[in-house]
RNA sequence: GCGACUGUAGCUCAGUUGGUUAGAGCGCCGGUUUGUGGUACCGGAGGUCGCGGGUUCAAGCCCCGUCAGUCGCCCCA
């Protein structure tokens, strides 16, 4: 037992139900991201070092103790991607995608912090990512949240979500704000928690989404964002609510919402359950102007988010078993082979169709009760070459649809069917010549 | 990285104040029965009680360490 592997602290094996949660939500998004216009973008799962490094900021969490970095054999500083956008930006850079701009992107797969575990984070977690590149109007944002929205929506969980809304201005009004909010903070330092202290020198913004009871009484009268608005960055907030008002949208202001990460601009947003515990954020993202002209790219404003596929998979209702539609079983020995024709003639003509490998027909049959099939072919030899089937409701001996059962077997590509003349109600019995 | 709780068959769990060969249900395998099949019954396999150390005549039960999980902090999706 100990001498087993195990799978590493933080990831997951998956099968059945929660495999079948996961895969929900990526068929979901796929479909609502090709609604809106968003094209699939496929980027590495590991960068060098510096491509995270440089856009996310060297003091943040993520950087400075969540990555997985290593040395590759030809001596570079490589990591696994802790996020979707730095890379996408890179590959945009790198291979002058700004000729496509506006570009939509879509993306989901595997990212890795070095976290502790616990419900709904991971090691190994996963991510549906949408961004706008090279588009520095609001109704880029709108855009892009409408699609969360649309997408949360048709997971029906947006019941269980809050869509909660910020600006954090543009850099002269960031920059404004956030020594305000240092310098109040500075001028109450002895009460503030010990970790807000901390976050007093590395992030004072951080301050503002503090859990802490001692934080709360400073945060409640601490500066607003609203006062140091420019003109510009108010304008570009009031034109995102408009947008946000005609997609019908519905949302909260949180003035203390902000992004742990440097390169956000203008607007920020968070859907967040209260379902899920601590890890309530489903989905959170903003507007990034910065990040790509920083990176050494043209300087191209953008906007977009990434959802935790996890937290959503444990919001969504139990995704319903595949229908399988028939399974077949052999009746004897001497027919196995007829089954196995005829269980990949009807894959082909778009049935799913449960077989299984061994067993007599009664260990078959209790084996294809699982799956719970709605028909049931059984197979059976007959005389001179003739091959027979009863085709009947799995199970069950209630009246069949005989046009129905008919229809079935005759869109069986290579078979030629004979049916019964005088069946009973229950089952449509036919034979064909086995070749 | 910090704190609390948990860890017994494939799964969900029970195991009395430490005391003889560690149990149940489900699942699995085999068989019997039933109106040609979602029934009932019988039997079987499967556990070094997460791992390592300690206390004790004796440890699944107590202590320490370690690994993993859960919940919160932190961080974030």
């Amino acid at each position: 037992m100990s001498k087993a592997p195990q799978k590493p602290r933080g990831t997951q094996d998956m099968i059945g139900e929660a495999a079948a949660r996961f895969d929900h939500v990526i068929e979901t998004f796929n479909r609502v991201r090709k609604l809106h216009g968003f094209g699939r973008v496929e980027v590495p799962v590991f960068e060098a070092t510096a491509v995270f490094a440089r856009s996310l900021g060297e003091t943040t969490d993520v950087v400075s103790k969540e990555m997985y970095e290593f040395t590759d054999r030809g001596g570079d500083a490589m990591c696994l991607r802790p996020e979707f956008t730095a890379g996408i930006a890179r590959a945009y850079i790198e291979n002058g995608w700004q000729q496509h701009a506006p570009l939509k992107l879509a993306a989901w797969g595997p990212l890795f912090r070095y976290e502790r575990p616990q419900k709904g984070r991971f090691r190994q977690f996963h991510q549906l990512d949408a961004e706008i590149l090279g588009a520095g109007e609001p109704a880029a944002d709108v855009e892009v949240i409408a699609l969360g929205q649309h997408l949360l929506d048709e997971l029906g969980v947006a019941g269980d979500v809050v869509v909660t809304l910020n600006s954090m201005g543009d850099p002269a009004t960031r920059a404004a704000w956030s020594a305000a909010v240092a310098a109040h903070f500075a001028a109450h330092r002895g009460d503030l928690s010990e970790d807000s202290q901390r976050r007093l020198e590395a992030n004072p913004l951080r301050i503002l989404d503090s859990k802490d009871a001692r934080d709360q009484a400073l945060v409640a009268d601490a500066p607003q964002i609203d006062a140091y608005f420019t003109a510009e960055a108010g304008a570009f907030f009031e034109s995102l609510q408009k947008g946000l008002q005609a997609s019908g949208i519905a949302w909260t202001r949180n003035a203390r919402l902000v992004r742990g990460l440097d390169y956000y601009r203008h607007s920020v947003f968070e859907f967040v359950t209260q379902s899920l515990g601590a890890q309530g954020t489903v989905l959170g993202g903003g507007r990034y102007d910065g990040l790509i002209g920083h990176m050494g790219g043209p300087d191209t404003p953008a906007v977009g988010w990434a959802a935790g596929i996890e937290r959503l998979a444990m919001l969504v209702a139990e995704p319903e078993l595949p229908v399988v539609d028939v399974a077949v079983i052999p009746e004897h020995p001497s027919v196995e082979l007829e089954a196995v024709r005829l269980v990949g003639a009807l894959r082909r003509a778009g049935f799913s169709v449960f077989s299984s490998f061994k067993g007599n027909a009664k260990r078959r049959f209790e084996v294809a009760k699982k799956v719970s099939p709605v028909w049931q072919l059984s197979v059976l030899p007959g005389s001179q070459g003739l091959v027979w089937v009863d085709l009947k409701r799995f199970g069950s001996s209630v009246e069949i649809d005989r046009l129905v059962a008919e229809r079935i077997l005759q869109s069986v590509p290579g078979f030629r069917w004979q049916t019964d003349l005088d069946p009973p109600a229950h089952k449509l019995r036919a034979s064909y010549q086995s070749i």
